[in-house]
DNA sequence: ATATCATATCGAAACGTTTTCATTGTTGTC
DNA sequence: GACAACAATGAAAACGTTTCGATATGATAT
């Protein structure tokens, strides 16, 4: 037995495709009788619309492509959220006919590539760019071309466009502030390459809970780039023999924290006394490492499932400016000891 | 500027659309000249095939389909390795027409759901899927339906399919017999749900070493199903007062392996002194954990490549037979303390 | 000279939709 | 009873590609 088309669904019925075409998507021209009869055999047929027929005509592909920043072959561990992060895509796009194509984005190949290639070939209806530049090429050749996209990040481009963020100065000035009020002086952040926006976010909320407190950020010794494992341990023992050793850390991911926490015990030091750590989190990776962290919690799947319905909505020709959301981290003292004994 | 078409080129270069679509494939039949010339004319106008248009005409749709497990929503950490797994997959369609989308499997629905959804709406070419079971109802299907797919992990059904697969009993086994040799001999296996072949296979080989050892494995003692954090606290403040506690762990994840180490950590115990883990790794994350780790590296992003590469050639025609890989972890004794200090 | 054949090209149909522009009946109005 | 207005349906073209079955040309064999 055949596929069902449009074409069967006519014969079985005895109307037109074309009645048959306009009562399956409810036309109002067509009467409730024949909808009704229509949708009947359709189902009866085991009827689904054929993609590429819908696309030929439409020029819709009803995907879209998530342009996914990948490391270099034989790296060090990946960026933890992407998994959320997809998982929360493919959410938001249920019950849509939409579906996610992961377009890989190679370290060292200019990031502009993979985007000019959805575009050039048509390969989706909108795009997800992840790891926003202040000024960002791809958002704008993407303007340019009216090409539907949506970041997670914002940028400081002129020309509006539909974005996601975490505000990232909140959450660095909240933990920063957190940790001064514990009676912490002289913290320290791990953070990624200022390029991207939202390190460039985090470094301003670090900075202005430093200022309320009177004092300014040493960036040599206060500034811990994002890096392998051992950087970590290195840092932290350089620290040891500062007169004034670092005695609070903001850290950006879960994996961080995690070196930095491990190095800091391999020192002597006891993570909750001579020093405390403040961590973003978006997966409950910390907690398998005994630890008392207090962590911020950036919900990746819900950030999924909300820019791939800013995306879908861009798509649908709303306005740029009303599909900007921004929204704070909150804030999970979870202490990881309560799990154990 | 529209987009060019076959008849753009056609029109420019006085010939047919047929001779046009043939030339651009290299067809035998036409002159070496006339391709020249067309491919000249192809490039110069910007022509870029039309997907749905080839669709529609051959049925194809260059889409691979790569089933991911989903956590539910507020769920532990997910698999690490997907990540990798996703690269190496859209590395390996690197120069081919082919794409990945992405299809969520959330747990608690039928497996096989998404996997019939792909099948039904003709969403791609091949299906891949992770996760398999002994007797896989996905793997069943897709035969029947004879839709290409392949898995990563075996099963035993006598319908042969393409597969790539580590040889997870091999893993254990050499994990244990390592730990054995070391003076270990009350060993613990952290484990999956042994509906999952490859938490099948790693409990045969952890058996086969306990065997030649003439030791026999006490389920209830010696297997630590995987789990979330506290899980792991828990079993091992409980077997301390064991009159004979484990001496060696065996992990199938650093997430798990972390929490052991953390774990003992806690109970004050050494790893690498009255105790030792050997954990299957794939990402550097248990570097980040300053503790001497035995693991056997599964290269993931290698995995990946490799199960597209066997996708393409069964959609190509290729004997299911043909297209079997079994790949041993290799041993790596990475002792993370060599970075400290 | 005609028949045969290979080579290079083309016309047209087909894939499954959507959509414009008719073509039917059916009602309502004067 | 004529005519407009409306409701319901249909025919056909179009989207871009592939491919089957011509057709035209020239070379070769009879």
């Amino acid at each position: 037995m055949e596929r069902a088309t449009l074409k069967t669904i006519a014969d079985h019925t005895g109307l037109s495709v074309t009645t048959v075409s306009r009562a399956l998507k409810n036309g109002a021209e067509v009467k409730p009788d024949t909808i009704a009869k229509v949708k009947q055999a359709a189902k009866t047929l085991g009827y689904r619309p054929n993609a590429s027929g819908i696309s030929l005509k439409t020029g819709k592909t009803f995907m879209l492509a998530l342009i996914m920043p990948v490391l270099k072959p034989g790296d060090t561990v990946g960026d933890l959220g992407i998994l959320p992060l997809i998982e929360g895509l493919t959410a938001g796009l249920n019950n849509t006919p939409y579906h996610l194509a992961v377009i890989p984005q190679v370290a060292g190949e200019p990031a502009f590539a993979p985007v000019e290639y959805v575009v050039e070939h048509g390969l989706a209806d909108g795009v997800i760019l992840t790891s926003t530049l202040a000024d960002d090429d791809r958002v704008r050749y993407l303007n340019e071309k009216r090409f539907p996209f949506v970041t997670f990040g914002r940028t400081e481009l002129a020309t509006p466009h539909p974005w996601y963020d975490v505000d990232n100065a909140d959450f660095t000035y909240r933990a920063a502030k957190w940790l001064y009020e514990r009676g912490r002086r002289q913290l320290v952040l791990v953070a990624s390459d200022a390029k991207y926006s939202f390190a460039w976010h985090r470094r301003i909320g670090f900075n202005r809970a430093a200022q309320e407190q009177g004092l300014t950020i040493d960036e040599k010794l206060q500034i811990l780039p994002e890096g392998p494992a051992h950087t970590y341990a290195q840092f932290v023992a350089d620290a040891c023999s500062l007169p004034a050793p670092p005695d609070g850390y903001i850290c950006g991911t879960e994996v961080a924290a995690i070196g930095v926490a491990s190095s800091l015990q391999l020192a002597g030091q006891v993570v909750g006394k001579q020093v405390d750590i403040v961590s973003l989190e978006s997966t409950s990776l910390a907690t398998f490492f005994h630890v008392p962290l207090a962590g911020f919690r950036q919900d990746l799947r819900h950030a999924g499932a909300v820019l791939s319905g800013l995306l879908l909505r861009r798509i649908d020709g709303e306005d740029a400016e009303k599909l900007q959301v921004l929204e704070t981290a909150t804030f999970v003292e979870h202490n990881s000891m309560e799990f154990t004994l």
